[in-house]
DNA sequence: CAGCATCCGATCTGATACTG
DNA sequence: CAGTATCAGATCGGATGCTG
């Protein structure tokens, strides 16, 4: 992702840092356990490696997400959010309240056309 | 925007409806006060037109905003957020919040670093 | 297991010009 | 004032193959 230098609006700053396809889901699941890259990789279907370590990296440097790496072999490593990365989890969670709303709303609507209610 | 015909991860859903570079400024603006188009150009700084309409329609699309236009000449519209658009700016609110702690940190960073603190 | 490099199609953005 | 159409460049995302 291009990164800029400066912001002048601290919601375009956040909005960055949170922008792209997965980075809500990742933070989403870094907040119920600290991981490794494998463990995110199974628990977000669909992720590629590249867009996984990539993303990661976009919030590593936004300060939301600390890598702790292990010596020894296998090579191991963990991923987990950091207290800024909390507190952006906050509006994460108002993200997915309204989303499961929004779903089922429109499921909703569904179901009465299908119906002929609608 | 390219948009989606299912969902199945509701935070997927909402990241998509406030994604773009545009829209989460869109909504804090409109939380101010209902703004007409030329208003809201006025009030975000280097949009361009055809950005503000695509956003403001992709907003209109998943419920967020609400449009209202009015007879007559000059022709004249309002747009205004719904009841879902005022639930999603509460994690606007936070995003804006973190965004200034963000931005207050690294500058107090850059201070020290000036002064050799660091 | 963790991570990087590259290539390519899909998508996003912005400038410009035009319509009701 | 509000809105549409088009086009070119920048950016993003995914597949694949390689390294420590």
């Amino acid at each position: 992702m291009k990164m800029r230098d400066e912001y002048t609006c601290p919601l375009e700053l956040t909005h960055d840092a949170i922008k792209g396809k997965w980075k809500p889901i990742i933070l989403w699941q870094l907040s119920k356990a600290p991981q490794s890259l494998s463990g995110l990789r199974h628990s977000i279907a669909g992720i590629s490696q590249k867009m996984l370590i990539q993303h990661l990296n976009e919030l590593i440097q936004y300060g939301f997400v600390a890598k702790t790496t292990f010596e020894g072999y296998p090579l191991q490593v963990e991923y987990d959010l950091t207290d800024r990365g909390r507190k952006i989890f906050d509006a994460i969670t108002i993200m997915q309240t309204v989303g499961i709303e929004m779903m089922i709303e429109d499921h909703k609507e569904e179901l009465l056309r299908t119906k002929g209610l609608l």
